[in-house]
DNA sequence: TCAATTGCAGACACTCTGTTCAGTAAACGA
DNA sequence: TCGTTTACTGAACAGAGTGTCTGCAATTGA
């Protein structure tokens, strides 16, 4: 017994209805009965379910990143030699599908929390290959992994949120990976177009 | 007459307020009560100045860019050649002054909206500092300037934040103005020690 | 089919909001 | 210094939203 229909269905109808609606008319605007009208559920139901709007949005998110995680496993463990850019790609095309789900987080909803989350998540991932990465090359980083990790992350989700938030995409995911690859070999100042100094 | 006594003490009196509470408990948790309270105002007061919380934030943020731009304006004039940096160290000290309030924006408080007007003012003002000196210096850009001052803005995002919320900061603020030119010039690649490919 | 579970509608006390107002205190200009 | 202007106070107000609880109806899985 997986479980019951009705609480699937309920669920269901409550994260997305938040989810439009928060895209709509953004998420400290909403309330709850806001969300159980849209999702056409009693109000009683929505706390039979969630303790509160935020645990609704933190699950929901929750469920993202895990789905997320999930999905870059293989292309994280296939890309293990340098920068393929092949996690970067998979995420780009995960938030297309959820391209509504990431505007909102990405957007800094619900005070940032989830945004956060988020971030901080991506991070650790990041600074653990870093180090897993220059311990198997056998080479010194120059600068702290973890602050490496930062920066990188930040300008993957400035990145990201610039690339969802465009009404019609004007660079394909293929393009995007290829971009940050080049900034990442040469530097943003060979990218603004000078030559790279001796 | 520029402004009567007994507004400013209670503008400021509310403001820094806000900012001390939102520090402890979190920008949604609080109260119009909670923030009268410790500013020592009565509550109908607060309305006589602001319209809701959010007003309030707002405000204080809007006063904080003002006068970060402000700051920046001399530092940028006078770096008009290429990647000095200079404007970024002013950054850091203005963000090592007003710490607590730099924290909470960067945390994405208030839904994330304070956090997205910095964001968006210094993405627009680094895309015509980087159109205008492409002109200047005759080159063109390899990657499009408004992408790339996402981009710079982003890294410049995440690192502040990462300053600001050190218990104790490990790294002067020129130290990390060095580092962020570093990343400039030779990219992620190489400050993870690997040697620049050919 | 039937027992268990979930959804439903409505009511409840409670908190917070934003506004109003008459009385009081402080600041200002001359 | 004094009179006038202006801002602050404390209290009360209706309204909206919250979170909880009820008995009853509908669906479910076995």
């Amino acid at each position: 017994m997986a479980e019951d229909r009705r609480t699937r269905r309920s669920r269901r109808a409550l994260g997305t209805a938040l989810v439009e609606l928060v895209l709509e008319r953004g998420f400290t605007a909403l309330t709850v009965e806001d969300i159980t009208e849209r999702a056409d559920v009693a109000r009683a139901t929505f706390y039979a379910h969630f303790r509160d709007k935020e645990d609704l949005f933190a699950r929901v998110t929750a469920d993202l990143l895990s789905e997320l995680s999930e999905r870059l496993a293989p292309a994280v463990a296939e890309s293990a030699i340098g920068f393929t850019g092949k996690p970067v790609l998979e995420m780009l095309r995960h938030a297309h599908e959820e391209r509504d789900l990431y505007r909102i987080v990405l957007r800094g909803e619900g005070d940032g929390k989830p945004l956060q989350m988020f971030v901080d998540a991506c991070a650790r991932a990041t600074t653990e290959e870093f180090r897993a990465r220059a311990e198997r090359n056998a080479v010194r980083p120059r600068i702290d992994p973890e602050l490496l990790a930062r920066v990188w992350v930040g300008e993957q989700v400035a990145v990201l949120r610039w690339w969802v938030e465009q009404d019609t995409p004007s660079l394909p995911a293929a393009e995007v990976v290829r971009m940050l690859l080049d900034l990442a070999l040469h530097g943003r100042y060979w990218a603004s177009g000078f030559e790279p100094p001796a």
